[in-house]
DNA sequence: TTCCATTGGAATTTCGAAATTTCGTGATCT
DNA sequence: AGATCACGAAATTTCGAAATTCCAATGGAA
């Protein structure tokens, strides 16, 4: 029991979370009590996870979150769009109606969810099944994109961007445009005009080019 | 002594350059003695090349080097070309005269060995210096995007590339048809023009799209 | 013969302590 | 005062042995 892939599981949830803090040191030795494990089963995780970028590790100076940074997430968001857009073109290519119907399937899941919270206040309950939503519906639209060089990829970006973002996400001032976004990402794939997809999904996106505003806390 | 640092790089150089067998298991245990270190030690050097993808790492039954295989491989030049064209159009975009020159002196490093090699029947000697050249020129060109996350995931791409097709790449058959593509992606890149590049930068990876001959050993 | 359970040996994972390195504090020198 | 060095505490890395898990060979039952 206490295996080294739940210990990989729910530090990879926390870190895609920002339970942690950014910049912050992760101390194998503390977290070793909290697991009821040793130091070295948390440090082979931390390794694991620094695989996906969700840690960084420096050699004889341990393991830390990396720091928030504007212009990392300005190049996560370009990565993104490139690798969303080539897979989705591809899914509509080879997705045939089993990948129309997952897609159809997750987006009404995801717009479901989004409604609801346009018009509640208290969106706390909700932000945990959002992020869950809004991830399947993304990788959904490259899931049969044949390629799973290319969908790992994206994972990747993905759970770093997540990492980046999931501050300050949790006010969703956002959410009225991303309804719109995502209703017509789904509508030009299942068009099947690959041109449209691309340019939705880069319209989707595209707001995280912005300089950040809220770069005051610090 | 002996510091991880040394035996991860070695074993990445050798992962790399195909001194293990596709499919073979690493053991720890035996790689061990020669390092004059503990298993341990190496166990942590394979997670991070884990982060990589030179090697494949399962729960409870170690590491191994990834198989050999014509779809992986098509992957990988399919996300190669993506994110060199990106890249590579990117430093056209904002590279100014420094990345022109260093360019320029890839190219020029990597066209003398080219001839060389061209004519000469032993290249056994050259290999080394060959791919180093290869991989000079190719990350050069996407150097100056001004993305770090672009070219770290380049890099990943590429190394696995680069042990899919160590071996059988070792003929330099196709070595003419590389000296033209090189130097028409560097004419393009030079050029500015961004679609030119891109299309050239296509046409250089696009052998590696086809069916491969050699998959009769096994 | 084919299928399934058992079992012994090998490989993998975990552990906690020892060795090494880093980092902060404060003393010393210019 | 400012810079440099030395020291000790804290953090990181390494180690080898113990515990666990996998795997293949053996033997028995259908």
């Amino acid at each position: 029991m206490a295996y080294d892939s739940n210990i990989f599981e729910t530090l990879r949830h926390r870190l895609m979370t920002n339970v942690f803090v950014h910049g912050e040191k992760v101390r194998a030795e503390h977290l070793r009590q909290e697991f009821g494990c040793s130091a070295s089963t948390v440090r082979e995780a931390l390794f694991r996870l620094s695989t996906q970028g969700l840690v960084e590790f420096r050699e004889q100076r341990g393991f830390r979150i990396p720091e928030k940074s504007t212009r990392l997430v300005h190049e996560l968001t370009h990565l993104r769009v490139l690798l969303e857009a080539e897979g989705t073109a591809m899914s509509i290519r080879r997705g045939g109606v089993a990948w129309e119907a997952r897609l159809t399937a997750a987006h009404h899941q995801l717009s479901h969810l989004e409604r609801r919270l346009q018009t509640t206040t208290d969106t706390d309950p909700f932000v945990d099944l959002w992020f869950n939503a809004e991830r399947q519906f993304h990788e959904t639209l490259i899931s049969a994109c044949g390629s799973d060089v290319l969908i790992r990829t994206h994972h990747q970006v993905y759970c770093q961007f997540r990492q980046q973002l999931m501050v300050e996400d949790r006010d969703f001032d956002y959410i009225s445009g991303n309804i719109e976004h995502h209703q017509q990402i789904l509508d030009a794939a299942m068009s099947g005009d690959e041109n449209l997809t691309r340019q939705k999904i880069h319209t989707h996106l595209e707001r995280h080019f912005m300089p950040s505003v809220n770069n005051s806390a610090k």
